[in-house]
DNA sequence: TATGATTGTTTGATATTCAAACTAATTGTA
DNA sequence: TACAATTAGTTTGAATATCAAACAATCATA
C-alpha cells in the first residue's frame, strides 16, 4: 500500500500543478475558463453542434447556449444554421478564435518543453508510452 | 515538433481525463468543488490560517471566507481563534471534515489503482520517477 | 396530419469568483 | 506612548457558471 499511496501523492500533484498552470495561462487572457474550454474543443474537433459542444464540455446545453453567447459577441464564434435540419446550429470559430485557439495551443507547447527540459530522453520515451497506455485504457 | 506535439496532445488528454474523472467523483459528494478542494487541502497540510489556505486554492481572502463559511455551517471545518493574535483564525477540520477527507482520499487510491492496472511493474516505477522529477523541478 | 422525439433557448435559483471598501488587530516608529 | 502603516479577515456589489425544468421550433413517423 506504500507504494500506491506515493504514486497517488505524486499523481495529484502533478495534476494540482497542472491545473494551476492552466488557469494562470487563461487569466492572461481575455477568456473566462469555460469560454477558453470551448474554443479549445471547437479548435480541436473543429465545427460541431450546441448537444456536441455540450457533451464535450460536460455541461447542460443551458449553460453552453450562455458560453456560446458570450463567444458570439465577443467574436470568437458564431453560430450557423444548418439546411437540413433547422433546428441545428452549429458552432464555428471566427478568425479571432482560431487565433485563439493557436495561441492556446502555444501555451500548451511551452509547458510540454518545460516539462521535458526535467527529463532525459530516454524518460521522455518512457512517459509518452506510459501516458498513452493510460489514456487508451484507464479512463 | 511531431514528438513535442504528441506529448503535448498526451499530457492534455491524459489532464483533460483526470479532471473530468475528479469533477465527477465530487459530484457523488455533497461537497461543491471549491469545498472539497479546501477539504483537500486542510486533510493533507493540517490546519491553517485563510490567508494561507487562500493562497493554496488560489483564489482571494474573499472568496475563502465564503468558501469556509460554507463548510462551518456544514460542520466540515471551524474557525479556531488564536491568543497571540487575534486577528488570525485557524481553520481546522471537525470530524465529519476528517471523514470526508479520507473518503476522497480513499477514491484517489481508486484512481491510481485503475491506472496502474494497465502499465506493468516497470512501467509503475517509471512512472513514479518521472513525476518526482516533474513535480519537484518542471512547475 | 397528429404524436412523440430532438435541438436549442429561456428562466429562476444557487454557487463561484474578484476587486475594492471596510473592520479589527498588530507592529513599527518617532 | 501615540499615531501611522501593515496585516488578517469580512463584506459588498458585480460578473460569471451552472443546473433543472419549462418552453418553442423543428423533424420523423405512424
Amino acid at each position: 500500500m506504500d507504494s500506491l499511496d506515493e504514486l497517488t501523492h505524486e499523481l495529484f500533484t502533478f495534476f494540482n500543478g497542472f491545473s494551476s498552470w492552466e488557469n494562470s495561462v487563461i487569466k492572461t487572457s481575455e477568456l473566462s475558463v469555460s469560454e477558453a474550454h470551448a474554443i479549445e474543443i471547437l479548435g480541436t474537433h473543429g465545427q460541431m453542434k450546441m448537444k456536441t459542444l455540450a457533451g464535450h464540455l460536460g455541461v447542460t446545453t443551458g449553460t453552453t447556449t450562455v458560453t456560446v453567447d458570450r463567444l458570439e459577441k465577443k467574436d470568437y464564434a458564431r453560430r450557423e444554421s444548418v439546411k437540413e435540419d433547422r433546428r441545428i446550429h452549429l458552432i464555428t470559430l471566427t478568425q479571432k478564435g482560431q487565433q485563439a485557439f493557436a495561441e492556446h495551443h502555444q501555451y500548451h507547447s511551452n509547458l510540454t518543453e518545460q516539462i521535458l527540459s526535467v527529463l532525459s530522453s530516454e524518460e521522455n520515451e518512457q512517459l509518452i508510452n506510459i501516458l498513452k497506455k493510460i489514456n487508451a485504457e484507464a479512463f
